[in-house]
Formats: C-alpha cells, structure tokens, sequence
DNA sequence: CAGCGGTTGAGAACGGTTCTCACACGTCGT
DNA sequence: ACGACGTGTGAGAACCGTTCTCAACCGCTG
C-alpha cells in the first residue's frame, strides 16, 4: 500500500510539454485530485458548472489528463466509469463498490511472476496488465449492515 | 447434471432456472462461445441481424448472460467494452490487444494473498477483483514485424 | 502590450442504449 | 398434441451521454 503521497505538479507537467495551462484545467484537476474517490464526468461537470466550466471542456480535459497519465479510469459496483488522480508513480487502485472511496496499493510484485509464466506458456508479449480490486469500505459496510 | 465438458450446457442452465430458452438466446450465446475473442455488442447484433435477432434483444440477453455468469465484460485496449464466455469456473483473460484473442488463466494464487494484505491494512471487506494482462498474440507479433 | 494559436462555451449533432407496445413464441397443464 | 398464459421479441422512437462546430476568448511568447 502506499502512503499519504504528494499529488502532482500539474502546472510544471503541462509547462514541460508546452501545453497551455488555464483556469478550467485547474479547476477539473483540482476536482479530482482533491478528491478521495473516484468521480464520474458528470460528476465534475456538475459541480463546476458554477464556476462556469463548459462540459465540452470536462470531457476534453479528462481525456487529455488521462493521456498524461494524470487520471486513472475505474468503475463502481454498478459499473459505472469513474476517474480518480493517482499518486505518482505505479499503482493500482481499491475501490469501495458503494462510496468509491479509493485506496491505491502497489501489487506489482504480485503479478509480475504471473506475467512471466503467462509469457512462457502463451508465445504473448506481455505489455501491461489492469488490476482493481472491489470491496466495501468500513464506513459502507456499517451502513450497509441491515440489509442484505 | 454433471457436465464435465468445458463449455457451459446453456440450455439446462437456462431450464434449471425456469427461464425460456428462445431461438435468440441459442444463436446470441453461440456468438460469444463460438468465439476465440471477445466481441462488442455492436458487432454482435450486426453480426446475427441476418438472422433476424433485433438489437434491442441483443442488449437484453447480453445483460441476462452477464447476470447468469455466463459472459465475462472485458475490456480492450482502446477501452472498448468486449464480452467474452468463460470456461465454467474463475479465471482471467489474456488479451491480444491487436485481435482480441483471448487466453484464459487462472490468476487467484496471486491475487489472494494480495487481498488479504489488502483486507487487513485498510479494513475493507473484499467482494471482488478485476484483473487483465494484455500481451500482443504471436501471429499479430510477426504480422507487425518489430516496432517501439 | 500586441499577435498568434490553442482553448473554450453554447448548442447542435451524433450514436449507443433503453423504452414502448403490439405481436410471436416458449412453456406447461391438460 | 393442443390451448392458454406469461414472457420474449422486433421496429422504431425516445433518451442521454459524448462529440462536434465555430466564433469568441485567453494563455503564452516576444
Ligand atoms: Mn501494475
Ligand atoms: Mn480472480
Ligand atoms: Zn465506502
Ligand atoms: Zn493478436
């Protein structure tokens, strides 16, 4: 698991590749990297209306965030899309089905071994892999404790 | 009763559970099973609107195979949504990313120790887990010749 | 501070998914 | 085998999330 990481520099990554860095990019960044689960497009379109974002431009810049590597698509339980900042560096995401609280963990070790089998046994060559895992968070869990 | 082939008896499945068998589910569940990688809906219902299967029913019995267990949601690596029918019993698709071909293996060894890393640092009681490896098949290897 | 080129917002267009409803058909009791 | 019932189905409309269009705007550089 990681640790309570630093987010990213958002603006020096954008000035690095010369990309011009306004006041509706931080604000969606902000929207989701201030979050501590993973939100929908609408979600942040939503939310930022307000603040007179266009939704045209949510969408424009999530998938420019997420070319970057900046944020990671995940789903809930209902398999709905959702999109969340992840730390820097590698790592996969825990996802509370309900809340879609997200806690990010490093399992690489875990499956770098079965990449290496897969490779042996298959002739693939193996070039990435997607793992989540679901569950429900303690706080989900309380709540949910009387039904089903 | 006992079925010790590797494909699902869909048919009884279906009977077992009083649901009707109609000549549009036969031909929708076989253009998954029938295939070596995963398919969209889309082309599935382009795929068999020849043979008179609407698309709305494409829709209905993809989510009601999906509810059965029956057809496993994927995704490629462009992020398009794929469907594709698993073998009886938990497993994990190796996908080519060119083709779509899809190898199954069984992952869980991996993956149950990480959970239980998982279930006792963050308290999050675990339901589920997502894992894909994406590779590039052999054939479609040689067919691309070497690259980046 | 002026000029350029990328970015934005409003609304239209687009396309995948769901809904409606009259009709067809699978299932089951007889 | 037959008939009645209840569910499934197809055509097309509706719905809604996403993308496109384009004139105005604004971030960046000099
Ligand atoms: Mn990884
Ligand atoms: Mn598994
Ligand atoms: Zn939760
Ligand atoms: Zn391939």
């Amino acid at each position: 698991m990681t640790d309570p990481e630093p987010t990213h520099d958002i603006e020096a990554v954008f000035r690095e590749k010369g990309i011009p860095f306004t006041r509706q990019r931080r604000l969606i960044w902000d929207f989701f990297a201030g979050a501590d689960r993973a939100a929908t497009i609408t979600e942040a379109a939503d939310g930022l209306r307000s603040e007179g974002v266009g939704q045209a431009t949510v969408y424009r810049t999530v998938a420019l965030l997420g070319d970057l590597g900046l944020l990671a698509r995940v789903q809930d339980r209902s398999g709905e899309i959702c999109y969340t900042a992840p730390p820097i560096g590698h790592s996969h995401p825990l996802i509370c089905g309900v809340c879609r609280r997200v806690v990010r963990f490093d399992g690489d070790g875990d499956v770098k071994e079965l990449e290496a089998r897969l490779s042996a046994a298959t002739g693939f060559s193996i070039y990435g892999h997607h793992l989540e895992v679901y569950g429900i968070c303690p706080d989900c869990r309380r709540e949910e404790g009387a039904q089903a």
